[in-house]
DNA sequence: GCGCTACGCCCGTAATTATA
DNA sequence: TATAATTACGGGCGTAGCGC
């Protein structure tokens, strides 16, 4: 390098840096001390620096925050840890339960005081940001938990987030949102941790996850803007906040008011916490912003006075919050608890009471759903509630519309449970004036006319023509398209409908042999050369999906995305699992005798033969599959490992969990089946057996090693 | 009995493509 | 070129029933 760009280097650095330095003071601590002229001022220098030296421009420059060019599509992105969702509760009670259940899980008596944190709930867009050497790699959505989209460009464009990680000199002036009145930041009585954060090393790769979401104000202010320009106004800021996101133009997004707050953290290398609190201090210091009134609590008793707390000033919140969210600010003790599927055992989400609102209930439909569930559906007048217009919401089944007593033409009390889903809580008795009509449940498919069965102890009624209901055909057809199992791109449900009304598919099989029905498919409605080549195309990628997609998107009884990746995983071939007996079948986790008689009855049934073979026939693959996705990379993924012996550093049983989380089995013997033996202190006849067999035999330390 | 999964359902927004 | 239709995706719940 030679000296002249040295010194330009060092202009851009110095400039990147103090212009950095000023949006976190505008965006994040809302005290800025230059004038909006003399930034644009400093703004403008560096952007006229990279128009004349392009080479010095990067992606971590403040000049990147305004938007570039649009892009042709997002591309998926796989989260290097699932992202994952919080189980909810509604009531004092109900947090009382989870603290009791911690203590229990932890065996920890029962007037134990547990650390919690208890955060404000941010009511926006999940958000996935990855910093790679401190510099802002990728941002991704939540997609559903385990792959995302990458919206990295518009991720930039967010102002109170830091394009490059760079600690906070500082120290003290943390954490003072606008808005944060008198509640006393988590921040302040402890001091300790920030320092520590400050001056120890920044993570290599660290993944930091938080909400986006528009403020009130701006999302109002957005919206004048709209109408004054002739635009329809958004209805609400999380949805608008998703569809801005989610943008193909960054521009779009630059020019939206967007904010990032973090809440806590995926992968993290090179760096360690040992508090939840540990890590918001070091994201604070790192120039993320924190939500304001965050509380740390001894005991359930605090966290329940500071759920109060957040409650009372929901209000003041410069964002929309849905509630608040307690977690259990040792990571050693989080990681103790784990995991059950989909949400973390350490943490809890606190959901507000929604809001309601009355309308009149004009008639009551019902829907066959794919496994010939009648399902009746209330066609409301529409209302606006928690946000929405209201004008569909299910009442579930025939006995919950009885024990509600709701009658078309009721004026009925509607909310948003969980402020999403459309819910009738009840009708209002008291303002009848007799004209109300009784459902009476029809005893034929609304849609075939096949009478209705009734199975003993169940509470569902079903249409009982499998095979040919045009209903249940759409609805197992749109299930297998869909995203969580083969993921057929251009296949929505009204493409389904029309295939299926023009006798093109009566099977799933049927979808494989689109290929040679181009004319057939051109002559459908909205379908020309561009959208078929798309829907062959989302057809042909799906031929070589992993199998326990195939099995989830089958549809078959008891077996969802969970269980089928279970099956999936034990047995390892679509072979295997067809070929497998009850009791096989019940060796799988999670499989018990009625999931296993599910299965069965499915293979056995000839029709269900035929279905796999013409799938075959269509080029479908069955690819044998080696792991569950959800795990990373490890050597004990897919592994059995047995442990024998008395291990010095932890109990037999807390062994077996460190390989599950791994994605390894640990049962009680050794077999030609093990992969492993962990031998500890007086190892005996499991450890002869091993030998014998040719086995793997580690010691503790290469066991411990192995775990990482 | 508790905890968890399966299943079904809803609304708003942006993007995309067909069609008028 | 403008409009309409369709798809995908973001936001999760309530209820039933299985597994442990």
């Amino acid at each position: 390098m030679s000296v002249d760009e040295a010194k330009l280097r060092g202009r851009w650095e110095a400039l990147v840096a103090e212009i950095e330095a000023h949006n976190r003071r505008y965006y994040i601590d809302a005290s800025p001390i230059i004038s909006d002229r003399a930034y644009d001022a400093l703004f403008r220098e560096l952007q006229e620096l990279e128009d004349a030296h392009p080479a010095l421009r990067s992606q971590e420059s403040p000049t990147q925050r305004v938007g570039g060019l649009p892009v042709d599509a997002l591309s998926k992105f796989t989260h290097p840890t699932p992202m994952l969702s919080l189980q909810n509760s509604y009531d004092e009670q109900d947090i009382r339960d989870f603290d009791e259940r911690v203590k229990r899980q932890l065996d920890l008596s029962a007037d134990h005081s547990v650390r919690y944190l208890v955060e404000p709930k941010l009511d926006g867009m999940a958000m996935e940001l990855i910093y790679e050497g401190g510099v802002l790699a990728v941002g991704v959505t939540r997609g559903d938990g385990l792959v995302g989209e990458n919206v990295t460009p518009n991720v930039r464009t967010i102002r109170n987030l830091p394009l490059r990680l760079v600690p906070d000199s500082t120290g003290e002036q943390v954490s003072s949102t606008a808005g944060s009145g008198s509640q006393a930041s988590l921040f302040a009585p402890t001091p300790g941790p920030q320092t520590k954060a400050s001056s120890a090393a920044l993570p290599t790769r660290v993944a930091i996850r938080g909400e986006v979401v528009m403020p009130q104000d701006s999302f109002q202010k957005l919206n004048e803007r709209r109408v004054s320009e002739g635009l329809e106004p958004y209805v609400n800021a999380r949805n608008s906040t998703s569809g801005t996101v989610r943008n193909l133009d960054s521009r779009i997004a630059a020019a939206a008011p967007l904010r990032f707050y973090a809440h806590s953290a995926g992968v993290c290398e090179g760096r360690s916490f040992e508090r939840h609190s540990d890590f918001l201090a070091f994201a604070d210091a790192m120039g993320f912003q924190v939500p304001a009134g965050i509380t740390a609590c001894d005991g359930i008793d605090e966290v329940i006075a500071a759920l109060a707390a957040i409650e009372d000033r929901r209000a003041s919140y410069p964002y929309d919050i849905d509630g608040a969210v307690v977690k259990i600010d040792d990571h050693d003790l989080q990681a103790r608890l784990g995991f059950v599927s989909r949400s973390p055992r350490w943490s809890m989400a606190y959901k507000y009471a929604a809001e309601q609102a009355t309308t009149r209930l004009l008639a009551i439909d019902v829907q066959v759903g794919r496994t010939g569930v009648l399902t009746p559906v209330a066609r409301l007048e529409p209302v606006f509630v928690g946000g929405v217009v209201v004008s569909n919401a299910t009442l579930h089944n025939r006995d919950e519309l009885e024990r509600k007593d709701i009658r078309a033409g009721d004026l009925v009390v509607v909310q948003r449970a969980g402020d999403v889903i459309p819910q009738v809580v009840r009708p209002l008795v008291e303002k009848r004036t007799g004209t109300e009509v009784t459902f009476v449940f029809p005893d034929q498919c609304p849609e075939c006319r096949a009478p209705v069965v009734e199975v003993e102890d169940e509470v569902a009624l079903r249409c009982a023509n499998e095979v040919d209901c045009p209903a249940q055909t759409r609805a197992r057809v749109a299930h297998f398209a869909s995203r969580k199992a083969l993921d057929i791109e251009g296949l929505g449900v009204k493409l389904v409908a029309q295939l299926v009304e023009e006798g093109l598919v009566r099977s799933i099989a049927d979808l494989y042999s689109l290929d040679g029905q181009r004319t057939a498919l051109l002559a459908l409605e909205r379908m020309a050369e561009t959208s078929v080549d798309n829907l062959l195309a989302g057809i042909e990628a799906s031929r070589s999906a992993p199998i326990h997609r195939l099995l989830f998107g089958l549809g078959i009884r008891f077996v969802g995305e969970t269980v089928a990746k279970r099956l999936c995983g034990h047995f390892g071939s679509w072979e295997a699992l067809a070929s497998a007996t009850q009791e096989e079948l019940e060796e799988a986790e999670e499989v018990g005798p009625i999931v296993a008689d599910s299965l069965r009855t499915w293979f056995a049934d000839e029709r269900n033969q035929q279905l796999i073979t013409a799938m075959s026939d269509g080029g479908v693959q069955f690819p044998d599959e080696a792991r569950p996705e959800a795990l990373p990379a490890h050597p004990f993924l897919g592994k059995s490992v047995v442990v024998t012996g008395t291990l010095s550093s932890m109990g037999r049983s807390e062994a077996k969990a460190a390989i599950e989380a791994r994605g390894g089995k640990s049962p009680g013997s050794v077999s030609k089946k093990t992969d492993y033996l962990v031998a500890g202190e007086n190892a005996g006849s499991k450890l002869e057996k091993a030998r014998k067999l040719g086995l793997n035999v580690l010691s503790e330390d290469d066991f411990l090693q192995l775990l990482g």
